[in-house]
DNA sequence: GACTTTGGTAACGGTTTGTTACTAATTGCC
DNA sequence: GGCAATTAGTAACAAACCGTTACCAAAGTC
């Protein structure tokens, strides 16, 4: 990894992501040379480490913690500038939940900070390609993977979910549809446990607990845009 | 590639996919050493080289033509044997038209031949994993990627349409729904031409020409299974 | 107690969609 | 020619889905 050793064939990197303040926030740290720029964490796999396990390696390193849910997201490359001089990356997005991160934060090992996704300035242009698919990829998967859930604690409210939920879309929901699909979707069980945030009515704590159910079968969507 | 060079840091492996005789058939050829097994094609990408024109170059060596719609899959290794030796595999899933396998037979360069899916055998294990995921990936994005019409030649009757839809996704579509679903998506439009398949009432052809519309802004759906 | 704030649900109505049934146009057979 | 068979294409009904409005509940604040 020293400047002077010939570039590594391939690094693993990772973009970490947890909700903070009402918005995603992704980890990075300062670029390690010239600059003011951020680089997103990165590794290069052991040959006798799978990619997965070299991406959680990164990710404790960087942030303390192993990330709650983790997904490859590709490779990258194609002429794409990496701080590694490795010619591809394979990417890969984890998420964790809402304290996690701070909790962990002393066994952080990089001077590493978390940033909200649209204040992230001077990424690395082949990191930068990788932090634009890994929200494009959380939102896409949002209803088949439980994503949100995993951006959650164990026990959450719905309007938390429901937050959430926008959080990753980018728009607003419904409360009323919203509960009545997640209804329909036994994902979720309440727990004896109530909440009071201050004013306004406590609400119920829940936990996902989702249960087999019967496939949908649907018709066909044709939902592309063009092209 | 010779068997006495190091093996290569890593390869890029293409699944090509076009309709044939009513099911899906992928691209392979003879496993080049020991056994009865067969390989899907790959290449060793140049350092000059995308990932993406490595493996077009892959699928035109292979199967005379370059692949109507190419897609990355994601980075496979991880333990999982593959016949170059390389700790990492890079793989697409590319599609063909209907025809356009045969009329390009003659440019084929490897011995390789067209099996249906189902009854490709003996794989090496990285690749087969590969294989599942390019049918899990073109069924999930059928609907937001033009796939079903880049396995298609350029004009098609709707029956053929809704053939190509049931194919891929291995389940039957009912009529009636599945043409009000695609008029409401302005994705086709019709030509003056009808063709006859001997019995039966002509079916008018038509083509893919995707309009802009107004997106949907649905509410979630939960379509995930559990865990 | 009245007002505000947040949680939670009922119910109305329009839209979507699975399904059945029908019409249209051709070939093959008597 | 006349009629069954076959494939294309559409109309229309009924149920499910879903966006929305409205309402009730339980807490804090004045």
């Amino acid at each position: 990894m020293s400047a002077s050793t010939r570039p590594p064939a391939y690094s693993t990197d990772i973009v970490l992501l947890t909700p903070r303040a009402g918005k995603l926030a992704v980890r990075v740290r300062q670029a390690p040379a010239r600059g003011r720029g951020v680089v997103l964490p990165w590794a290069v796999p052991r040959t006798s480490e799978t990619l997965v396990a070299s991406a959680r390696g990164a990710a404790r390193i960087a942030a303390g913690v192993e990330p709650n849910w983790l997904e490859q997201l590709g490779a990258f490359g194609d002429g794409l500038r990496h701080p590694s001089g490795a010619s591809v990356s394979i990417a890969f997005v984890g998420v964790l939940p809402n304290g996690a991160a701070e909790s962990a934060a002393a066994k952080a090992a990089d001077g590493g900070a978390w940033t909200a996704v649209a204040d992230v300035a001077a990424l690395p242009p082949r990191q930068d390609a990788m932090l634009h698919a890994a929200v494009a990829a959380i939102r896409a998967r949002l209803d088949h993977s439980p994503i949100a859930f995993k951006l959650l604690p164990v026990t959450f409210t719905l309007s938390d979910l429901q937050a959430m939920y926008e959080l990753v879309l980018g728009r607003r929901l419904h409360k009323a549809s919203f509960r009545r699909s997640l209804q329909a979707a036994y994902l979720v069980e309440p727990t004896d446990e109530w909440r009071s945030e201050g004013r306004g009515r406590p609400a119920q704590l829940y936990r996902y607990a989702p249960r087999k159910r019967r496939s949908s079968r649907r018709g066909v969507r044709f939902e592309l845009l063009g092209g």
